[in-house]
RNA sequence: GUGGUAGUAGCUCAGUUGGUUAGAGCACCGGAUUGUGGUUCCGGGGGUCGCCGGUUCAAGUCCGGUUUACCACCCCA
């Protein structure tokens, strides 16, 4: 006998059940999408290595599901979706209409340990803005990142998104006389202060700044203490820097439209975000629980360069990401999840003579016919056994063809939920149940 | 890749100082119930106690290894 394989580490496999959440998630996700303008597309699972490797650099192989396939390629499964984005927009951008709106929902992988809210597979929901410079671009996409979270439920309550600002930091860094490279070094340790000890920081931060790194802490100190545009214009105005300065008008541009959609109450100014990776150029941002726990639920921000560095026309573009995996969590947490049971129209009771047999199934082929739902005993059985099987398919009417009903030439109907009965021609079965499925049968 | 904790039925778990044939609730299936579901009662299937080895007359229980999961690191596109 073969031995019980289960699914690989960090795999999962999608009952009825997972798949329903799942499926629900993608709705969602798709439906707030096509609100805001943005066109679905999606692309292969499976790339060429070097696509991953020439946008994040060779030390991503080490997290990649890569292999050698037959033909002596290498190949990777996808980790993410921005790059065979950034092909598809690169290679036809002079012909697109702009701005790029496009979003997909795709499953991912990465060769990564798994633990909570973290798996080998997992699907994103990725939105991007391409071909468009201004703050308009980053709030249009801020918008469909906090109004993807609502239609789950989430409100200002349960997530804040946590928005700060790459150029604003690189403008700042440049001023105290790093270099780019040195900048996003300083960047990558700031990232990490809220999670790591103090010291240690300070350390990483000696090496890079010498000196001035105890002046340095107080001035990010001082940044992260920001919460609000009006503190972020107080900082600013204080340091005195025309770089800075200007910069704020932008950040004018993108609260003020924030704040005209409704949105400015999910959201934070907070400086303490720079995410980890290089190629981010300004607005940045990252949705976490409001409580501050678990990870990240969606993160984005602009990256203007990297659609350049891929090697096609140089091409403005700001986008985000959600994973399923995480979303999924907070919801159950927060008791979000709606019922998923299949949503059965009918469910047919018949006698078990050969006359009632045939009425039932002429009646079940009509109706599917028609899109409504139909499920019947295969086998059938007693009475009582049949209704509850009706009971527990969750259909709204339970549609009844016994001896009695089919002698006459009529069928009955049963409301599930109230217990009200009625009764009508087989003539009528279509109006009847389509009636009857609109407005209930009341008890009598 | 490094640490910590855990693994008994589909799920949540009990299982005494090692001792006969490993239990409960929920879920599932059948019956009471051949014209009416949710309640109730009765019954049933389902376990190589994660896996391999060791100690012992005897291991779900003790020991070693391994694997998987969870948690914390690393990383987080």
């Amino acid at each position: 006998m073969a031995s019980k394989i289960q699914t690989l580490p960090g795999f999962r496999d999608f009952p009825p059940q997972a798949c329903a959440l799942r499926n629900y998630l993608f709705r969602k996700w798709r439906a707030a999408a096509i609100a805001h303008g943005f066109q679905e597309y999606d692309g292969p699972v499976l790339e060429s290595l070097e696509l991953f490797t020439e946008k994040s650099g060779p030390e991503i192989v080490s997290q990649l599901f890569n292999f050698t396939d037959k033909g002596g390629r290498e190949v990777s499964l996808r980790p993410e979706l921005t790059p065979t984005l950034a092909r598809m927009v690169g290679a036809n951008a002079g012909s697109l209409k702009r701005p790029i709106k496009w979003f997909s929902i795709g499953e991912c992988f990465r060769f990564e340990k798994q633990q909570k809210g973290r798996k080998r597979s997992f699907y994103q929901f990725n939105a991007d803005i391409m071909g468009e410079e201004g703050p308009g671009a980053d709030a249009e996409l801020i918008s469909l990142c906090i109004q993807s979270m609502r239609s789950f439920g989430l409100e200002a309550e349960h997530f804040v998104l946590r928005l700060s600002d790459r150029t604003l930091w690189m403008t700042f860094l440049a001023e105290l006389g790093l270099d780019e490279e040195a900048s996003i070094r300083a960047l990558s340790i700031v990232d990490k202060m809220e999670r790591v000890d103090p010291d240690y920081t300070k350390q990483q931060l000696v090496a890079i700044l010498g000196d001035s790194a105890g002046k340095f802490l107080d001035e990010v100190a001082a940044m992260r203490a920001v919460t609000t545009i009006d503190e972020l214009d107080a900082w600013v105005s204080a340091l005195g820097r025309d770089a800075l300065v200007a910069r704020m008008a932008q950040w004018r541009e993108l609260w003020g439209i924030l704040d005209a959609m409704g949105l400015a109450d999910f959201c934070r100014v907070d400086l303490g975000i720079v995410r980890g990776l290089a190629y981010y150029t300004g607005f940045v941002f990252e949705v976490f629980e409001r409580n501050g726990e678990g990870r990240a639920l969606a993160g984005g921000g602009r990256y203007d360069k990297l659609v350049e560095k891929l090697g096609y026309a140089p091409l403005h573009a700001t986008g985000f990401a959600a994973g399923d995996v995480t979303m999924a969590d907070i919801l159950e947490s927060k008791g979000l999840l709606p019922s998923l049971l299949p949503a059965l129209d009918c469910y047919v009771v018949y006698g078990s003579g050969e006359a009632e047999r045939a009425a039932a199934m002429r009646a079940v082929a009509t109706l599917r016919s028609l899109g409504i739902s139909v499920d019947y005993p295969v086998k059938p059985t007693g009475f009582g056994k049949m209704f509850k099987q009706a009971d527990n398919s969750g259909a709204r009417l339970a549609l009844i063809f016994g001896g009695e009903e089919v002698a006459e030439g009529k069928f009955k109907m049963r409301d599930m939920a109230t217990g009200g009965e009625a009764a009508g021609p087989l003539c009528d079965l279509v109006d009847g149940v389509k009636m009857r499925l609109a407005h209930g049968i009341e008890k009598a």
